[in-house]
DNA sequence: ACATTAAGTGATT
DNA sequence: AATCACTTAATGT
């Protein structure tokens, strides 16, 4: 991709909120990445140099527990970034979480450094990364009260108007067995609720894929 | 045709 | 809600 294209692609996913200045800077110190599916972007215990823009696709946020099991806690969708990495990014402290790529997707990194400088540069840029800071509190809230408080069934329910809401249509090309990793949870479970599920109307079930009906 | 992978089912904890 | 053991069905080679 050639300068041009980079800018026109910043243009459109970022510049109703940054100055031209800054999107400058960004296409100048940042590096344009596209990634196919399922790419580890930063793995728990990585040291964190560079934090990611999304320009379009989308990343699952996940997170290990103890015993190796995977839990989702959120995705990021074009124009948002990582909030954990504001905090590790600035102390070069380790990831605690994973982001995997799901689909194909187009991102920036910019060098942790720069993100410091813009930060008193730029008052959009501030701006962007205490939002996103903000927001991203909100669905790490959101998580944590799902686990804790919803039903299996609810979670499920969730998981998969998250997962239509990031791709973009109703159609999930996801096995029994990967929704089960996400909610960490076994594939006879998820098969059992998405039966009950799919008797209810609210989705209809073929083999690796999925339509849902109901939101 | 055979092996592999995804999904369904009943019983048990 | 998890796990086991097993079946059935769809897909790939």
């Amino acid at each position: 991709m050639n300068s041009e294209e980079l800018n026109t692609l910043l243009e459109e996913t970022f510049g109703f909120m940054f100055e031209e200045e800054l999107l400058k800077e960004i296409a100048a110190s940042g590096t344009y990445q596209k990634l196919s599916h399922d790419e580890i972007l930063m793995d728990q215990g990585d040291v964190m140099t560079d934090m990611p823009l999304i320009l379009s696709g989308a990343v699952k946020i996940l997170r290990d527990d103890d015993d190796g099991h995977e839990l989702l806690l959120y995705f990021l969708e074009p124009g948002d970034t990582c909030a954990m990495s504001f905090s590790c990014c600035m102390a070069q402290k380790k990831s605690k979480i994973r982001a995997v790529t799901e689909g194909k997707v187009e991102l920036i990194m910019i060098p942790a450094t720069q993100m410091d400088t813009w930060l008193g540069k730029y008052p959009t840029w501030r701006t962007f990364v205490f939002d996103s800071i903000r927001i991203r509190m909100d669905e790490f809230i959101e998580a944590v009260d799902s686990l804790a408080f919803m039903q299996l069934d609810e979670r499920l329910l969730k998981y998969l108007r998250d997962r239509v809401k990031v791709v973009g249509e109703t159609d999930l090309k996801v096995t029994h067995q990967q929704i089960a990793y996400d909610l960490n949870t076994s594939r006879v479970v998820v098969s059992r609720l998405l039966k009950r599920l799919e008797k209810d109307g609210k989705i209809k079930i073929g083999r690796s894929h999925l339509q849902v009906l109901e939101m």
